[in-house]
DNA sequence: ATTATTTACTGGTATAGACAACTATAAACC
DNA sequence: GGTTTATAGTTGTCTATACCAGTAAATAAT
């Protein structure tokens, strides 16, 4: 039996090449600007054909991964300088990426209907209702940033507070199978107020950055509105842009 | 004969495929939102293997032309949100974007050796020259930023002051045929110190939005480092992010 | 030695078919 | 009328194979 890939299991064979090619990589098994084992040879070793190999393939290469030489091979791409916010990251997954232990503290969870503001930014009718879930988010066991979200209640009539425990994005990605595709940030600098300055734990009037974030799911539909303010002593919003 | 598609010809039938569907779509024959015909029903009608045409649709649907739901069929997606500040736009370019008129005033047009942290941020060796050109920035008339610039002398020998008071970016793009390809921008909230407010005509501790820009040329050249400090009640930052 | 040619590799394109998972509708049932 | 059950249609995954086109190195011809 083939002991690299789990067969009779939900996950593709695909999907489980793609992840073994990228813990190589990881790895530095296959280094940087390196070829990798030939489709050919990919497809015997795994006992695949080389058509699901391809499909692995091509999905990294349109991930910026790996990239083909007709004639010649595949090869690692260089890392574009460090992955960054590259993507939609959850504060926790951020949190990971800056080597920071990350917890949160739940101040609200509540079904209200939508603020002015919300309800023209969701999109919603006259009576939408909207999760609000307000949390302090802690970093390192310090206060990082307040944040505050807005979901309408019709796209996650199911939601509880030990799902918001846990990581809402990887609820309504996995469980829900709705894609998250796309936001718009507004991020701007601004002085705490009292509230904000005994959340966080700093003297009132200091700077904090403030972000707003509007998601949307694969078909532009709004998905929710998150305000976030954060400690600007402790936080940069690093973002990187491609031409 | 099928007429829909050029056999033995160097276009892939795939590509025609896409080309096909991108038409229908522009044409409105087929309809945001609406379904496409089915994989099948395209192999047929194209005379080619579902396979071919599911090489088609997934690179629409990469391309976020189109959006597959499992047992249902494809779909048109709906355009984008307007295109924002997507890609490397100059202060000019930003505030027409915003309407704005502006304009800059120049502080300084020096080169000097670079501080030892633009001349690791930019890779240079022991006695790295570089630009240094401090402006603010202006608009409607009231100051919005102020702006350092450092670029390495060795990358434009011949940066003159006229230059400067035009388009940077565009001289390098256009004049010297470099292509700034990807730049990394990291934002925080300060309060302004004394030179800042004085300069940007607000109160001292003020908050201001502070960025630093990094760029890169094609070959991943560091290409300049940019410190902005903008007024916190005249600007706000808009980015968006795609998966 | 130099130049062609062959050969063996690479990825690129395409086929024809199979079964699974999911959805919506129609039909059968109670 | 309301509920369950088939059924047909959709995309998702995967196979096994074939031939094309580009690359590079070994081989043969000059």
């Amino acid at each position: 039996m083939n002991p690299l890939l789990k067969k009779n299991v939900p996950l593709p064979l695909y999907y489980q090449i793609e992840e073994y090619l990228k813990q190589k990589i990881e790895e530095k098994e296959f280094e940087v600007g390196k070829m990798i084992p030939s489709e050919r040879e990919l497809s015997e070793r795994f006992e695949v054909s080389r058509m699901t190999v391809r499909q692995a393939v091509t999905n990294l290469v349109n991930a910026g991964v790996l990239y083909r030489e007709k004639g010649k091979g595949t090869y690692v791409a260089e890392k574009k300088i460090e992955q960054p916010l590259k993507g939609l990251t959850s504060f926790t997954e951020d949190m990971k990426r800056r080597g920071m232990t990350s917890s949160s503290l739940l101040l609200a969870f509540d079904v209200i209907e939508a603020p002015r503001d919300v309800r023209k930014k969701l999109d919603l009718s006259e009576e939408g209702k909207v999760y609000c879930i307000q949390r302090i988010r802690i970093a390192d066991d310090k206060p990082m940033a307040i944040e505050t979200t807005f979901m309408p209640q019709e796209l996650l009539p199911h939601l509880t507070e030990d799902i918001v425990h846990g990581s809402i994005y990887q609820y309504v990605e996995h469980d829900l199978g709705m894609a998250i595709s796309q936001a718009r940030q507004i991020i701007e600098a601004r002085a705490a107020d009292e509230e904000e300055a005994e959340y966080l734990n700093i003297s009132p009037h200091s700077p904090v950055l403030h972000i707003e974030r509007k998601s949307f799911l694969a078909q532009s539909v709004p998905f929710e509105v998150v305000k976030s303010t954060y400690r600007a002593d402790r936080y940069k919003f690093i973002t990187d842009i491609d031409r």
